[in-house]
DNA sequence: CTGCCTTACGACTGGCGTAAACATT
DNA sequence: AATGTTTACGCCAGTCGTAAGGCAG
């Protein structure tokens, strides 16, 4: 698991679409869809319904959003914090 | 950045010392100094004082500790979540 | 036949490990 | 000299993109 992939996870979800969700990401659709199949794999279950139309997040997919989304956004707020940290203290003497 | 760089910083920050976190996390001392290397570089400051006896925390690897262990913690409840989900609810008709 | 996801495949970048270099006591 | 981190370097694995395949309406 990696954090490119809970990212593309998080764009398809909202998405509903790997081909939207790729060209927002700036990749292509293969990639993205690989990525989304390794994350299943790893986790032993589907997390989205494929549909002509697109993807449809299942229960499993649902309940993961919400744990990739705050993931991300402590990913986020770890470099906000040592970015912050770094000029607050420059040098502790 | 990856979770990889995360684990692996979290692991020196443990230890003090890259050579246990390098063996701790079944990895050679190389790429492990390359991780913590990378991710300062990443963050653009310094996370650790080099001494001759190891790698102490600065102040800003300090701030960053308490956001990997969150995020790590959340990772894994992430995978423990999913896991659930998808035996709770095998097959929503 | 059209739209969308997935698999095949060749090419490249990234990451590992061994070995060597640097630095400090 | 000994201990610990970092750089050099060759090699393997993972990941990308283009192209082809499979499936459902």
């Amino acid at each position: 698991m990696s954090l490119t992939h809970i990212q593309s996870f998080v764009a398809v979800a909202e998405e509903g679409h790997v081909g939207r969700a790729a060209r927002r990401l700036h990749l292509s659709q293969p990639p993205l869809s690989r990525h989304i199949l390794s994350l299943e794999d790893e986790l032993g279950t589907p997390l989205f319904e494929r549909t002509p139309r697109g993807m449809r997040l299942l229960p499993a997919g649902t309940a993961f959003l919400a744990h990739a989304r705050r993931i991300l956004a402590e990913v986020d707020a770890a470099v906000h914090t040592v970015r912050k940290a770094a000029v607050d203290v420059p040098e502790a003497n």
